[in-house]
DNA sequence: GATCTAAGTCATCAAAAGATGAGTTCTCCT
DNA sequence: AGGAGAACTCATCTTTTGATGACTTAGATC
C-alpha cells in the first residue's frame, strides 16, 4: 500500500546489487575455526590474492561500486591489510589494473605481419584478450572508465591511444586516424556487448562465427576503396 | 617518504571524482536569501527538475557513483523531497530513465523505408539519439548497466532486444540474429567511444565524416554477400 | 636464539550516504 | 472560508565505507 509510484518495475533489482555476493563473509568460520591474529604460517600469497580479488570486483562492479571491505572479504583478509599493502582505494585499483600486458605490442605485430588477414587477426587478438586472464583487468578498466570519467586517462594510456596510433599506420588514407579510432570503437563495442553487457545472441555465439561476420566490416574501414556508396545490389 | 608503493601513478585522479562538481551546493545562498521551509508558491516543476538532475548525474557518474544528495543539490531541493516523490534511490533511477522514447520505433521505420541507405540512416538515427535530449537517459542506462549487472535487464527491455529483432528482419541470412546483434554492438561501440569514453579522434569528429566511414562497415554485416574472404587486393 | 621487519588482525573513527518522521507552507476543492 | 492534502524543509538516525593506529605473529638474518 505504500507504493505511490509504480514505475520502478524493471529496476527494482538494482538495489540488490550489493547483497548479491556479499555473503562471502559467512564462509569464513568453517572448520578451521578462524584466521587468528598475526602473520600466517607458510609463504604468503595474500598480496596477490588481494590484487586478484580487487581485479575481479572492479571488473564486476566498477570503481565506485567496489568497496574495500568486499575486496577484503573475497580475499579472506582483513580490510586493514589492503591499506597496508596498497595505501588507498586508488592504489588497489592501480595495482589491480597495472599488470596488463599492453595490448599495443600484439597489435604492432599483427599489423606488421598479417597482410590481407589483418581484420581477422586483429579481431582474434582483441577478443582473445578479453577472454584471457587479462580479461578481468580490461573489464575493470573499461567499467571504471565508463563510470568514473577521471579513470579515462588510464584507459587512454593503456590501450586506446597506442592501439590507434599503431593501427593508423596500416591505413592509407587522409583520415587514417579517424578510421583507426572507428576500428577501435567497433572492437570495443563488440567486446563490451559480448563480455560486459552480455547481450544474448552475441554473448554465447562462437568466436569464429563472430569473426567471420565482423572481419569484412573491419576491412571496409581499414581499406578505403569503393567507399563512396554501398554496393547496393541486394 | 611514506609511499612504499609508487605504482599508483596514473590513477591518482580517480579519488577526486566526488569533489568535482559537488560544490554546486554553494550557490544556494545567493540574493534571494534561501528557500525557506514549506511548499513553494506558484506551480511546481520540482518533480521533473529532480528527474532531470538525476538523469544527468546517472549519465555522468553511473548508478553507484550518484548520490541522492548530489541529485538534491543539483535540483536545488532537500534530499527528503526525493524520497517523498520517488521512495528509493532505485525509484529515482527508474524515473530518470523510464521516459525514453523507445528507439525501436525509429528503427522499424528506417528499416522499412530506407532501402540501400539503411546503414547510413541507421547510423544517423542512432547517433542522433545519443546527442538528443534523450541522450542523457541513454548514457545513464548504459553507464549503470555496465556498472551494475542487474540493470542490464532494463537495457534489454529498452533498446537492445527490440532493436535487434527489428533489424534482423532486414537481414537475409541464417545468422540474421547474430548479424543484427553485431550491428547493435558496432553502433554501441561507436556511440560509447564518442560520448562516454570521449576517445579523441572520434569524440570531436564531424558526424557526417563518421557516418561516411562507418556505413560501408555496417553494410558489410547487413548484406552478407562476398563474405567468404576480404577483397584483399590493396 | 635475539632481534628486526614484514604480514596480519582488531578495535575504532569520521565522514558520507540512504532513509525517515515531524513540522511548515502552499494549492485546490467544496 | 476552511479544510484536506500535496509540496517542501529540518533535524536526525542508522549503515556503509574509507581510513588509521596499536597490537600480535611469523620469517629472515646475523
Amino acid at each position: 500500500m505504500n507504493n505511490q509510484h509504480t514505475m520502478n518495475s524493471a529496476v527494482n533489482g538494482i538495489k540488490m546489487v550489493n547483497q548479491s555476493a556479499d555473503r562471502e563473509e559467512a564462509a569464513a568460520t568453517k572448520t578451521v575455526r578462524r584466521t587468528r591474529t598475526g602473520r600466517r604460517p607458510g609463504d604468503s600469497r595474500t598480496r596477490e590474492d588481494i590484487a586478484v580479488a580487487a581485479r575481479e570486483l572492479f571488473a564486476e562492479r566498477g570503481y565506485a561500486g567496489t568497496t574495500i571491505r568486499a575486496i577484503a572479504a573475497r580475499a579472506r583478509v582483513d580490510g586493514a591489510l589492503i591499506h597496508h599493502f596498497y595505501t588507498d582505494k586508488a592504489g588497489v585499483f592501480a595495482a589491480a589494473v597495472s599488470d596488463i600486458v599492453p595490448l599495443s605490442n600484439g597489435v604492432a605485430e599483427v599489423v606488421a605481419e598479417a597482410g590481407d588477414e589483418l581484420p581477422a587477426e586483429l579481431l582474434r587478438l582483441y577478443l582473445d584478450l578479453w577472454e584471457s586472464d587479462a580479461g578481468d583487468a580490461v573489464k575493470a578498466i573499461y567499467r571504471s572508465s565508463l563510470a568514473d570519467p577521471t579513470a579515462s586517462g588510464l584507459l587512454r594510456d593503456t590501450s586506446s591511444d597506442k592501439l590507434n596510433a599503431t593501427l593508423a599506420q596500416a591505413i592509407d588514407d587522409p583520415e587514417a586516424d579517424l578510421r583507426a579510432a572507428i576500428v577501435g570503437a567497433m572492437l570495443f563495442g563488440l567486446a563490451a556487448s559480448r563480455h560486459m553487457l552480455g547481450l544474448r545472441p552475441l554473448a554465447n555465439a562462437k568466436l569464429d562465427a563472430v569473426i567471420d561476420i565482423m572481419a569484412p566490416a573491419l576491412a571496409a574501414v581499414i581499406n578505403p576503396e569503393q567507399t563512396a556508396d554501398e554496393p547496393a545490389k541486394k
